[in-house]
RNA sequence: GGGCGAGUAGCUCAAUCGGAUAGAGCACCGGCCUUCUAAGCCGGGGGUUGUGGGUUCGAUUCCCGCCUCGCCUACCA
């Protein structure tokens, strides 16, 4: 409701400045104003014009003012302070408009391909890729809400030095055989153990042990740890066998852990496949021919092919500032892996993966790459717009990647190409020494320490799970002593998830999260589960009063219907009368006593708005901390208007439907944010 | 050394493209359960927006200097 209108007066603005003073103006500042006895709407354009004018922005708003005539849906425009113009809303005419469910988007907008999570298969997933996989997963959401269609991808480095290091673990340290892998897989998969928690510890004691020793038993160690990388990129070996078996059985670890999180993925493409299938290859001869990557014949990278560094500055002679793309030994780095990799999410690359089925979903199926898949497959890949959900410490090498596809002359592709980047999970120095670790003086005094899972240092994902449950679940045993088990469990774990995916959302992107556990368990103030309450208090009121939201928003619009009815009576037989007829609805929607009310349909109105900032800021926060204001002005709303004891029957029509929108309000914005709204808490 | 990000209430964070009186939550203090659930509501104290300049009608926001912190800066992935 709020974006139509303000497009609207955008449009009549613009209209305005066009045929006053013959001046263009591509998009007019609107702003919300801090009050609303200044209006729901407002512009500073005056100021502005005030130079261009050589007028003060008072008289410029004023002109404006007179020449805008009425606009529809707006009752009046007022010039406020040093030139603000205010615009008014028609309350009971806007409230009419949030009333109708939305209509679902035209799914016209574009191809989208998030890919988020991405974790490497050697150990459990921590609170940092907790973040990672809820800010991904919330972003699908609204992308899909907006009309994209989206494909969501989970890169999986099953190949990489982290694996290898997990595998090393396997074969040196617990001197296991690939059949001895298996069986342990199975027996912990019996015994309801987590392979991926096991991985945790022995990832850690590896890494450890490649420090320890002498000096020759480290650079051993060291050899080993490159050799078995080798083996493992290789394929057809026992090294391999042992990546593989581990790799995939963590992959489903991490995918049972995200599914309790409500987050699925549609496919899974793996870092093997894209050995195996040589993407590299058909990007090379393509990142050559195009002139990005050049041999460098002198310096420090003699023998390299390098690509010039974004931003960098054209320099005569040898750049050693530049970033290697295949060493002098004829192998490819990571970035240039990943390069291939983005020209296939283009459609660039002129190859394909296979596909095989891997994870089934309630209501779909997840893919994972093949050398050789099944015949009958999706089509994934060719996206117009991608999305890579990869903490902000990587940010150098998606630039390199971007600054690829453009130097190859792929810039519209490169415009659609957002490093959805966010700050890491971090631990605070009370929260590492609760969880029993050793920490340094000078860790301690930090405000954060980082999370390492090469030391094995953080929080597991699951850990946090079990405890948000175990938490909320004691609070509902005490509160739903009519409920049995089953139905507690189920409120305890939407009260949990939602705690937790709000508790990562309503942080914007770029700051650091220092993770407490009295933070993370707390459910009171500006939480997930504060929202979830507002909701469930307004199903008691509908439970209640035998009534239902549909009904509810029925009845208004019944109201509304009788009074433009009446309205149009009056005027037909009273003639100059007729602007005097009055409206209900109008009347319960102003004055002091019913700003709250209006404050309430006002922010209600605000979710397409909410939803393009978020997309276009690719910042799913605003979202989160729209949903915790609408909870907000309910909750004061609540405690001010008592619905059920209201004797004026359509003043209670009226606030029976002010509830029936927040619900629908909140409950989609909950959704959205992955949050499940409960019957009872 | 270079690049990126950050510094806002005791703590954790917001603040739309440069806009009106810098807002929330937590913590603290004081009230409110015979009511549609107190996971709630109301009230209160709390700020030189790191610092010094500049730009202008207007700066937490933009520019420059300085201070502090974090990350990145491999022929690792």
């Amino acid at each position: 409701m709020v974006l139509e209108l303000e497009k609207r007066l955008g449009r009549s603005l613009r209209a305005v400045l066009k045929e006053k003073y013959d001046l263009e103006i591509g998009t007019i500042p609107l702003e919300t104003p801090p009050d609303l006895r200044l209006g729901e709407i407002a512009t500073p354009i005056a100021f502005e014009l005030a130079r261009k004018l050589r007028k003060a922005p008072k008289i410029i708003a004023q002109e404006i003012v007179t020449a805008l005539g009425p606009v529809p849906g707006f009752v009046r425009f007022e010039v406020a302070g040093a030139g603000y113009i205010n615009a008014y809303l028609d309350r009971a005419a806007a409230a009419l408009l949030v009333v109708p469910a939305g209509s679902p988007p035209a799914s016209e907008r574009g191809h989208a391909l998030v890919e988020h999570t991405s974790i490497n298969p050697n150990k459990a997933a921590h609170i940092g890729h907790l973040r990672n996989a809820i800010l991904g997963d919330t972003f699908v959401r609204l992308l899909r809400a907006a009309g994209y269609k989206v494909d969501v991808q989970n890169y999986i480095d099953n190949t990489g030095v982290q694996v290898a290091d997990v595998v090393v673990g396997f074969l040196h340290l617990e001197k296991k055989s690939p059949s001895e892998v298996r069986a342990l897989i199975a027996e912990l998969a019996r015994k309801g153990e987590r392979i991926d928690f096991y991985c945790w510890d022995l990832y850690a004691r590896t890494s450890q042990w490649y420090g320890e020793g002498t000096g020759e038993e480290k650079a051993e160690r060291k050899q080993l740890r490159l050799d078995t990388l080798h083996l493992i990129e290789h394929g057809g070996n026992d090294t391999a066998e042992i990546a593989d078996l581990i790799s995939t059985a963590v992959l489903r670890r991490h995918l049972e852990t995200m599914l309790r999180l409500d987050i699925e993925y549609d496919f899974l493409p793996r870092e093997s496949e894209i050995l195996h299938l040589k993407f590299w290859e058909a990007a090379f001869e393509k990142l050559k021919q195009s002139g990005v990557l050049y041999f460098e014949n002198e310096g420090k990278n003699k023998g390299c092919w390098v690509m010039t560094r974004p931003g960098a500055e054209t320099i005569e002679g040898t750049d050693d500032d530049a970033k290697v793309i295949v060493r002098s030994n004829g192998t490819v780095t990571y970035v240039g892996k990943d390069i291939a990799y983005h020209l296939w999410k283009f459609g660039l690359l002129g190859r394909d993966f296979g596909y095989k089925r891997f994870f089934t979903y309630p209501d779909h199926e997840c893919w994972i790459s093949a050398e050789s898949g099944e015949p009958n497959h999706p089509r994934f890949g060719g996206a117009t717009a991608i999305y890579n959900v990869i903490d902000a410490r990587q940010s150098d090498p998606q630039a390199n990647v971007i600054q690829a596809l453009r130097g190859m002359g792929y810039t519209d592709q490169a415009d659609h190409y957002t490093h959805f980047s966010y700050e890491m999970v971090a631990l605070t120095p009370r929260c590492a020494v609760d969880l029993g670790y050793d920490i340094s003086e000078e860790d301690k005094q930090k405000s954060y320490i980082e999370v390492s899972g090469r030391k094995g240092f953080g929080v597991k994902a699951d850990d946090l799970i079990d405890k948000l449950i175990a938490a909320t679940r004691a609070e509902v045993d005490t509160r739903q002593t009519s409920n049995d088990s089953a139905v507690r469990q189920k409120i305890a774990e939407q009260i949990a998830i939602g705690a937790l995916r709000y508790f990562m959302l309503k942080v914007t992107r770029n700051s650091v999260i220092a993770f407490d556990f009295k933070d993370a368990l707390s459910f009171e103030g500006e939480t997930g589960p504060y929202i979830q309450y507002a909701v469930v208090r307004i199903r008691n009121i509908f439970r209640k009063g035998s009534t239902t939201p549909e009904a509810a928003l029925a009845g208004l619009a019944k109201l509304a219907e009788q009074e433009q009815k009446a309205s149009q009576q009056a005027s037909e037989s009273a003639g100059l009368q007729a602007g005097a007829a009055h409206s209900a609805i109008s009347d319960y929607l102003t004055g002091e006593a019913n700003e709250d009310i209006w404050s309430l349909w006002l922010r209600a109105g605000r979710r397409a708005q909410i939803l393009e900032q978020c997309i276009g800021t690719s910042e799913p926060a605003y979202l989160a901390k729209h949903a915790f204001q609408l909870a907000q002005e309910f909750a004061n709303f609540y405690h001010r208007h008592h619905i059920l004891t209201e004797e004026d029957p359509a003043r209670k029509t009226f606030l029976l439907a002010t509830a029936a929108v927040t619900l629908r309000e909140l409950v989609g914005a909950l959704a959205l944010l992955g949050i499940e709204s409960p019957e009872a808490m």
